[in-house]
DNA sequence: ACAGCCATGTAAGTCGTTACATGATTGC
DNA sequence: GCAATCATGTAACGACTTACATGGCTGT
């Protein structure tokens, strides 16, 4: 049920259409939360319904207009009951991690491309964190300059900033784990079919197999 | 859509019944994948329409019957053609770095609660993790000990028992990465705040209050 | 007999994705 | 004029949760 909070934090920031919104979740908070627009325009419809937001019809071009969304005092009051309310984490599930428990099924060419599939996935996506904390760090993001504009004193913009540099921070960290995990995860596949080549046969060596099917030329 | 493919390689292992399997989901896989009763019945049903698995009358007590589940020859395949296909990681969703991102809108104390308790929970999920990683490596869950008997070589019991202790040591790594970007969480809001006592109040300062209730009583 | 576990289901609802649809504006 | 992007929607479906429902077995 977090959409809605995403939602009105960003608004918060500023007034702006479901489009920009859309376009949010591609970038900076989309990092942490995503939401496509076939999800987002009912949302706000249900956010103004409930009187969160409120729209203000903007004129486009010549005769077409536009709404733009903003925060009532109600949707505010929302933003910080939201943010004064403990998260419970939850465990989140993990397909990577799920097939990594039963790659003796499948080849360790096979498991070799799994832990270095995880390891570049991660470290494109340590890049982006990184930068984006950069960014955020020395404010070049547009709605954190706004966010700044409108802040009432030093230490409400150095909480501002701190907060959300902390949490891409904590990206990149994580990323790092990840990497390392799978890097020690090529390293043990590595031993496995060292031992395993040392007495049995040098192939994959899967540990049931009906037909064959992990042998099927996915060398790497 | 991993659940039939986390059901699949549980039934691997030996024929159960549904709720067994839903206890299975409750431990061991339950770690890093999870589903309840009602989703995993008509799971089932589905696989076995589709011929992937089998049931077997079982005779429970005197006059009732359960049914057991095992794994056709084409569920096996099922199995092998999932592990030998890449997984695309997914960015998740984290409601608890989201809220992270916005925490100026709380006090001080309340970003406090909130760091510790992230860490408290991966302080807790860790013992469960390296627990389960212990059981693995000294084979004694039930399951385990099933798939190593049923393995045909030393080499197949090696992988059988490596992949799964990695997936929870790398679980317990991630524990750690998280409570030590909690604790430096917590670190950073007393700097935060010590900076604003030097200046402004030293009372909670959210970034926006429509009605002061980040102010009430939340004290820790 | 009664509690607690074993065992299996259905129904309603939320959240999210994919795909289908439409039209206007802006810049080249 | 045409392409790209702005802007807003709907429909169908899949995954998952919560709640409701039922009944048999086991041990005390």
């Amino acid at each position: 049920m977090s959409l809605r909070h995403a939602l009105l934090a960003i608004l918060e920031a500023r007034s702006m259409t479901g489009y920009e919104l859309s376009k949010q979740f591609g970038a900076s908070v989309g990092f942490v939360w995503r939401a496509k627009h076939s999800q987002i325009y009912p949302e706000l419809r249900k956010l103004e319904s409930e009187g969160l937001v409120r729209t203000t019809e903007v004129q486009r071009g010549k005769s077409a207009v536009k709404w733009s969304y903003s925060l009532t005092s109600e949707g505010v009051d929302e933003l910080n009951r939201w943010v004064n309310e403990l998260e419970i984490p939850q465990l989140e599930r993990s397909a990577a991690h799920l097939k990594v428990t039963y790659l003796e099924y499948g080849s360790y060419d096979m498991a070799r491309r799994h832990f270095r599939n995880h390891a570049e996935y991660f470290a494109a996506q340590r890049i982006v964190w990184q930068t984006h904390a950069d960014a955020l760090r020395s404010a070049s993001t547009s709605l954190m300059q706004t966010r700044l504009g409108r802040a009432e004193s030093d230490e409400a913009r150095a909480a501002i900033r701190a907060y959300k540099v902390h949490v891409y921070e904590g990206l990149v960290a994580r990323a790092d784990a990840e990497i390392s995990w799978a890097e020690r995860g090529v390293q043990l596949v590595d031993d496995l079919q060292a031992a395993a080549g040392a007495s049995g046969s040098d192939l994959a060596s899967p540990a049931r197999t009906a037909n064959g099917w992990a042998e099927t030329g996915l060398t790497g």
